[in-house]
DNA sequence: ACAACTTCTTAACATAGGTCATTTATTCTG
DNA sequence: CAGAATAAATGACCTATGTTAAGAAGTTGT
């Protein structure tokens, strides 16, 4: 989800009321911010750094999602729905964010509706994301996967893992790194 | 979306409020009521019957979503968006819902911000349930799949023909076949 | 710059699902 | 109800991805 897009409309005074409730954080690389079986109760709105959400399953870690500068990184199901995490939320890098708390947000809705109006369009938005992405896993074979990615995220291959990006795409890293050598031949 | 849960919490006045923006509107099995290229401006509450979602792909009908009664149906990707839609809706039997513009629910909310709390929550709603189908695309086989439909639309083998199920799925015809004669039998 | 470790690549083989062809069931329609 | 059309099942074979294993390339710490 994108700031910018998103809350550009915001005021003078909407902003002041909307910082009055975000918490800058820091976070060294390697901490687990959200952890499975917890309830995600914040947000993070990422100035720096690079997060993963990733689960286990079989034992495998499996990657759930990445989230880069300038977008919110959480388990939204999690902080959506107050119900456990099924995943964790670990930074990659050392992470400055701006840390939003569930309950304080649905306080300034209360008093202030028009942050609930903000609150349906971010979820609006976020919906379009999974949706994008439950498509594209629906009817997308390896190679369209890849490209998109590639598209949405240029920079992914230099800061995270391939074996991390593999089971986030649904394939081991062995496929990954076969039609990686066979797409970046044809290019 | 089940309007129960999300909308149980109505009071008197806002059920009266809320019925004010609501038709009755009567389809005939095989009626396609949103397509392709065109802005999904409505959203229907089922009553009666039954709807799929679907698209072409390499000149290929893939089922999106299927709808049944007590729940929304609509394009929400254009609903949310205002973009023209990537899907039709079409009725596989006769429907009777109730249809809301998205024009008179935005006002809705502007007049009353209570709408807009709910607007919030169905989003946040909607978002859980793609997720939830998103994660299963993921990482579910078509074992994992299968079972996952079963169980959450026990009654879809009676309402409609296993072919459009397939692409639901994810796989061809012949597959969900097979799978269905291995699962059957070891139960 | 070396050693130890981690990640990536490659190859040989296994398997789930796709493709194509045929047969059997089901459903439409006159 | 018969015949035609449509849908589902089944089998033989194909292909993409998984599996396993080995080695190459890269990273990190000293």
């Amino acid at each position: 989800m994108n700031l910018d897009d998103i809350f550009s409309q915001l005021n003078q005074d909407e902003i002041l009321l909307f910082q009055s409730i975000m918490k800058e954080v820091s976070f060294e690389k390697g901490s687990v911010i959200i952890k499975e079986g917890q309830v995600a109760s914040n947000m993070y709105y990422i100035k720096n750094g690079a997060l993963r959400s990733f689960f286990y399953k079989y034992g495998e870690n499996i990657s759930d999602f990445f989230f880069f500068e300038n977008s919110f990184a959480s388990d939204f199901a999690s902080f959506y729905s107050g119900k456990p995490s099924s995943f964790n939320l670990e930074c990659l890098e050392d992470v400055v964010a701006l840390q939003i708390n569930r309950e304080d947000l649905l306080i300034l809705g209360e008093k202030h509706p028009i942050f609930e109006r903000y609150g349906r369009i971010a979820a609006e938005y976020a919906f379009l994301l999974v949706e994008e992405r439950m498509q594209l896993l629906h009817t997308g074979d390896l190679e369209t996967r890849f490209r998109w990615m590639m598209k949405n995220f240029p920079a992914i291959f230099m800061r995270v893992p391939q074996y991390q990006i593999a089971s986030y795409l649904g394939v081991k890293p062995e496929s990954l790194s076969r039609i990686k050598s066979r797409i970046g031949k044809a290019l």
